[in-house]
DNA sequence: CTTGACCCTGTAGTTGCTACAGGGTGCATA
DNA sequence: TATGCACCCTGTAGCAACTACAGGGTCAAG
């Protein structure tokens, strides 16, 4: 299958596929005799594990990680657990640390009444962190 | 003050100031004989805006908007209302991602048993989508 | 008089793509 | 046969928001 269609079939944007082979996520494929790319079953499905991990927020280095693994099934599948729980552990983070901004910025948004800007509170508490009531 | 005490009072690291000038977020300070930088406490109160807006996941073109509002101190406050308002609602959108994201990686780790890779179950479920419960 | 802490400019790297520019290939239609 | 169009190729540059040098200048203390 030439690139287009592995595109279409896996969801993942052309110059995606090619940079993704330039970086050495995924192997040269072989070439048609007019130097186009050609790929079979396993570059689909190994696309298809980098997207659906891309997709659930893994960094290119934790997928090259995860690859290697797969790679070699008859290694202990330990650090798989692990690259995926440390990035749970992120996700968690991050969402902590988005609930206050959240909630931080609804007290913002909620002070403003209407007016000219030099009396906005909005305006006011973007200059001065002393006013949150949490830390960010 | 020179830029590494206003680094100081800031948090903000030195380059990123200068980052700031060169785009037009700070404008260019005075220079001492030795061509230093030579801030005053109006430089000073406009970084912490910058910074305390950034910390809270403004991004540079809405802090710009935000600074030609207070700027202007006679203007109507609405636009900065509009802005944060637009904001908190990305802010709650990313949450939201990230929780379906997240109880998704959960169900993933957990279904880990050890063992080698050919048999585990995380790399199984990162290789396909279909397995998922949630979209993302 | 030299050491160390500062400051300067300019450029390149980071992450994960995305968007061209400027060309070649392959097939259907007028 | 021409020609249009969809598709493919390489290589480079751009995005956000910094961060990290390299290679230099300035200044006060010991
Ligand atoms: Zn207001
Ligand atoms: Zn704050
Ligand atoms: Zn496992
Ligand atoms: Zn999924």
């Amino acid at each position: 299958m030439k690139i287009g269609e592995l595109s279409r079939a896996t969801g993942a944007n052309i110059e995606t596929i090619r940079y993704y082979e330039r970086i050495g996520l995924l192997p040269a494929p072989a070439r048609t005799a007019a130097n186009y790319r050609s790929y079979g079953p396993a570059h689909r499905s190994r696309l298809s594990f980098v997207r659906h991990s891309r997709e659930l927020g893994f960094t290119i280095e934790e997928i090259r990680s995860l690859l290697d693994l797969s790679d070699d099934p008859a290694r202990d599948c330990g650090e798989a657990d692990r690259i995926a729980t440390a990035h749970l552990g992120q996700v968690e983070a991050k969402i902590a640390q988005l609930v206050l901004l959240r909630d931080e910025l609804a007290r913002i948004v909620g002070r403003c009444r209407g007016g000219i800007a030099a009396d906005c509170r909005v305006i006011e508490a973007l200059g001065d962190h002393s006013r949150c009531e949490s830390q960010h």
